[in-house]
DNA sequence: CGGTATTTGATATGATGGATAACAATTATC
DNA sequence: GATAATTGTTATCCATCATATCAAATACCG
């Protein structure tokens, strides 16, 4: 007998919404109230991540890359020679997972294992001219679509403060 | 034959490993450079929001609450007399799997389901007192440790700042 | 040198989060 | 009162993420 009254509870509810009078806490008629969920710092941040690669994928979708994907591209862009290995830890990918996503990039032609001549166990991982060709044009994309749009709703200004401090929490938390 | 000798590339890296020399667009000894994913916003985002809920669960782990399960209940205690789909819904969280998850509540007996007796398909979810409890001592822990540390980070302004910027996002987005 | 340990890419596997289709019970609609 | 819509639920699928294990190659060390 804990938890008290469900009828007299919704029935109150139900009256209320009718009546458009002011429940005790919060407005019970139409949206819930997010109350402290507003202060989370990781409920905003879960949020405003999954919106970002949502769109991230709208603007790329042409050249059907994801984020993870596009990371990978631009990792191997600036990063010429190095194996499997490398690329996945800076990335924070396992080694396992990397398999699956190499082997879809290389089944498109975007990149190749080789295997190193220094260290047979290794492959290293190049971009293809495909790969380079497929890189730029999403780099247009992102530039032109999505990164565009943050500075239209943030300005530059607060998009770079907004940059750092992430990196930040990356970095040092 | 487009992706260019891999035995001159790697025996140069090492060799110039070797003699810590310079290499031409970057230094290959060590870490690998980010480049212009240090520029994406979704990469530093996505990266962020991990370290975050990595130190929730750490500061939280004495009560093994989750993020999400904590945002249920914090959702719960302001919104009484609502239904599943309502809670849900205000979440992002699709019925079918919010479920398993009141399961999981339920049967720690956090939360309860009752039969409205207005509408007797829905299920109007209620904290018990345990759940109160447990609601409770989860907040203390979030904002002794958890939010703590991001203001020791960051200051209370820049804490701010990036609060409103990620609800904005996640807003407008 | 030779034997042991480590590293690399790979496979298998499991846990978790997220998405859709379908269903029974109930309620709304006309 | 017949049909449509809603609610909670189940089953199922897909993607992400984590661990253990393995064979091949290399490093290490006595």
């Amino acid at each position: 007998m804990s938890v008290s009254k469900p009828a007299a509870v919704d029935a109150a509810r139900a009256s209320r919404a009718a009546r458009k009078e002011p429940a005790q806490a919060a407005a019970e008629n139409g949206a819930l109230q997010m109350g402290e969920l507003s202060e989370l710092l990781g409920y905003s941040l879960k949020r405003a991540q999954l919106k970002i690669f949502e769109d991230f994928l709208r603007c790329v979708a042409p050249l059907q890359l994801t984020p993870a994907q596009f990371s990978v591209l631009l990792l191997l862009d600036r990063n010429p020679g190095r194996n499997q290995t490398e690329i996945a830890n800076t990335l924070g990918i396992l080694r396992p997972n990397f398999v699956a996503m190499l082997d879809s990039l290389e089944s498109r032609d975007l990149c190749a294992r080789i295997r190193s001549t220094n260290d047979r166990r290794s492959h290293i991982v190049v971009l293809t001219d495909e790969g380079r060709a497929v890189l730029a044009r999403a780099k247009k994309l992102v530039a032109a679509k999505h990164e565009a749009r943050l500075n239209e709703l943030l300005g530059p200004a607060k998009r770079a403060a907004l940059l750092d401090m992430l990196a930040t929490i990356a970095r040092e938390f």
